[in-house]
RNA sequence: GGCCUGUUAGUCAAGUGGCUAAGACGCCGCCCUCUCACGGCGGAGGCAGGGGUUCGACUCCCCUACGGGUCACCA
């Protein structure tokens, strides 16, 4: 067989020399180890939670060695396509903090960045494999195909287009002329060398020493449309773009053989590759892969539900790096692309997505923010998902913040919320709009014990105390209402005694508050102000 | 079914031949001048099973079981 009379056969159009693109492309220029890594999403609709592993070490090797991180549209499936899938993945992700060096909407020297538009790349590069005798027309049809397959089967044979049954294997130059004249359909196939009995050694950087088979099957390189699948795109780009490290799900793993023979077939040099592992979640009793039809798997759907992107990161590092929740007690205030990511501390198998685990992650990134942010951010939010809550603490700015205050900063911050959404009822009594008694006192109390309880705090009530004062007069409260100033000492002997202090308290907290549970009730009086807490107060006694 | 890969408590995980097998989340109990949150103290709960190798295996080897991935003109 004539290969480069075939390859001028298949490819009359293509002129270039894979030369011209070698030198289109030099090795880029970047200090020392620095790595090159991208992500190659298809755009065939949101990006979902998972994408956020293999992103998030893309860009952890880049910036930790001054290397580059690029986007690449795989977009070479035109059926799966989705409008807008594109920028929304862009803008995605920079809600998340997550921006590339290079991608569509910031060409680097080395683009196109999206595959539809290399097209004549990936020709000049199978051409070349035509000539060289790695690649030949198949004009098998699906049907065809079909057949084989259902034999294979019957016959308990490993599936596929492979040695014997790769007939368009062994058609001569005039049979190909024949069919590519009378317009039959073609994809351009691997001629495969290898042997399905013969083992290969590759090291993983994440999965160690893995023994693979070779690939013997003759896998497609281009479509019918011209266009190439994910493999040959894969090896052509990666090698043009001088990717340095391939980070992938570990779904790619079975394919890795077939793209090591594309490498050595094209001689280009083998990047390093990191498969990662799945994002699980739980079905039933069954683990599955975290996938698109996920319904709220969307990255933004995390967004308006109320978690802060930055929250969501750090639990997505908690599952990626082993290491990171210690990093993260003992540099409490460091920015989080400060953590010394490495490919060591990676997990090898598939951890359970956890919402319990994310919401404590959460609440501990909320509760080392500061009010100003906290205020910032949750003005941010309502904006988009909770419009009157906006309006209400935008016209609040100082009331909101001093609220937000309470408990935050020092050692032991506290962490009432860890979603925006949990903001509002957290603090929502605060405000007249939202202000409502709720809840009922626990235990059983007469309701003429509770009116007195409050007349007599009515009485005493000082805005103006300090906070032990204000104690003290809780205890004089509860004495002379019948009550026991301590609970230590009504644990002891709750003989005599209608309750104790905890229980007064409790009926005053439900008339300022409306509920049982609160912040610090003397700070919650102190913010609300003495002319509001008498009012509440006041209405309360005539709720009861 | 073939091929690949994994298996430490409910979940996430340290651990690389010699420990009473870290830690975190969750759960339970106690403490912290008022509830909650925070924090502190304590508790329940684990090396999938079976064979080897070894003076000694969570750690090395083999088998089994189970989980996951993949076998497209999808990525």
């Amino acid at each position: 067989m004539d290969y480069k009379a075939l390859s001028e056969l298949l490819f009359p159009d293509v002129t270039n020399t894979i030369e011209f693109y070698e030198k289109k492309y030099p090795e880029r220029s970047l200090p020392e180890g620095a790595k090159v890594t991208r992500f190659a999403p298809s755009p065939t609709g949101f990006v979902h939670f998972g994408g956020l592993f293999p992103v998030l070490v893309d860009q952890y090797l880049a910036r930790q060695s001054s290397g580059v991180c690029y986007l690449r549209i795989e977009d070479t499936d035109s059926n799966r396509e989705v409008k807008g899938a594109e920028l929304d993945i862009i803008k995605s992700f920079e809600l998340f903090g997550i921006s590339f060096d290079e991608s569509i909407i910031k060409e680097g020297l080395y683009g196109p960045y999206r595959q539809s538009d290399r097209k004549e790349i990936y020709h000049t590069y199978a051409k070349k494999l035509v000539s060289d005798g790695y690649a030949y027309p198949c004009f098998c049809a699906k049907k065809d195909l079909d057949r084989l397959r259902v034999n294979q089967k019957a016959k308990k044979l490993n599936l596929g287009y492979y040695g014997g049954f790769a007939k368009c294997r062994n058609l001569t130059l005039d049979q190909v002329k024949e069919k590519l004249d009378a317009g039959i359909p073609y994809v351009l196939r691997l001629k495969s060398f290898g042997d399905c009995n013969n083992k290969i050694k590759f090291t993983d950087l994440v999965k160690g020493t893995l023994e693979l088979t070779e690939n013997d099957i003759d896998h497609v390189l281009l479509k019918s449309d011209g266009m190439p699948d994910y493999h040959l795109a894969h090896v052509i780009d990666d090698h043009l773009m001088h990717t340095t490290h391939v980070v992938r799900g570990e779904e790619w793993l079975p394919s890795l053989p077939f793209h090591i023979q594309l490498f050595n077939a094209f001689g280009f040099k083998l990047p390093k590759y990191m498969h990662i592992a799945q994002l699980m979640r739980l079905d039933g009793n069954a683990k599955k892969k975290l996938s698109k039809r996920d319904k709220g798997a969307g990255l933004t759907s995390y967004i308006s539900n109320g978690y802060a992107p930055e929250a969501v990161i750090e639990y997505v590092l908690t599952l990626l790096n082993s290491n990171f929740e210690d990093w993260r007690r003992a540099n409490p205030d460091l920015p989080v692309n400060e953590f010394p990511f490495s490919i060591k501390k990676m997990s090898l198998s598939g951890a359970l997505f956890d919402l319990v685990k994310l919401a404590d992650v959460s609440r501990n990134v909320l509760s080392r923010m500061t009010a100003e942010q906290i205020y910032d951010r949750l003005c941010n939010w309502t904006q988009s998902y909770d419009k009157k809550f906006n309006k209400v603490i935008t016209q609040n700015p100082d009331y909101t913040l001093s609220i937000l205050s309470i408990g935050r900063g020092g050692q032991k911050p506290r962490k009432d919320f860890g979603l925006w959404s949990e903001v509002k009822p957290y603090i929502g009594f605060f405000f007249k709009e939202y202000f409502k008694i709720t809840d009922q006192p626990e235990g059983e109390f007469d309701k003429s014990d509770i009116r007195a309880v409050i007349e007599e705090y009515l009485n005493l009530f000082d805005p103006g105390d300090d906070k032990d004062t204000w104690f003290e007069k809780l205890k004089t409260v509860a004495e002379k209402t019948g009550f026991c100033p301590s609970t230590k000492e009504y644990k002891q002997n709750p003989e005599g005694w209608k309750g104790h202090i905890g229980d007064t308290s409790m009926f005053i907290r439900l008339a300022i508050t409306g509920r049982l549970n609160s912040p610090d009730l003397y700070t919650v009086m102190q913010i609300l102000g003495g002319q509001e807490c008498r009012r509440r107060l006041q209405k309360y006694l005539t709720k009861i």
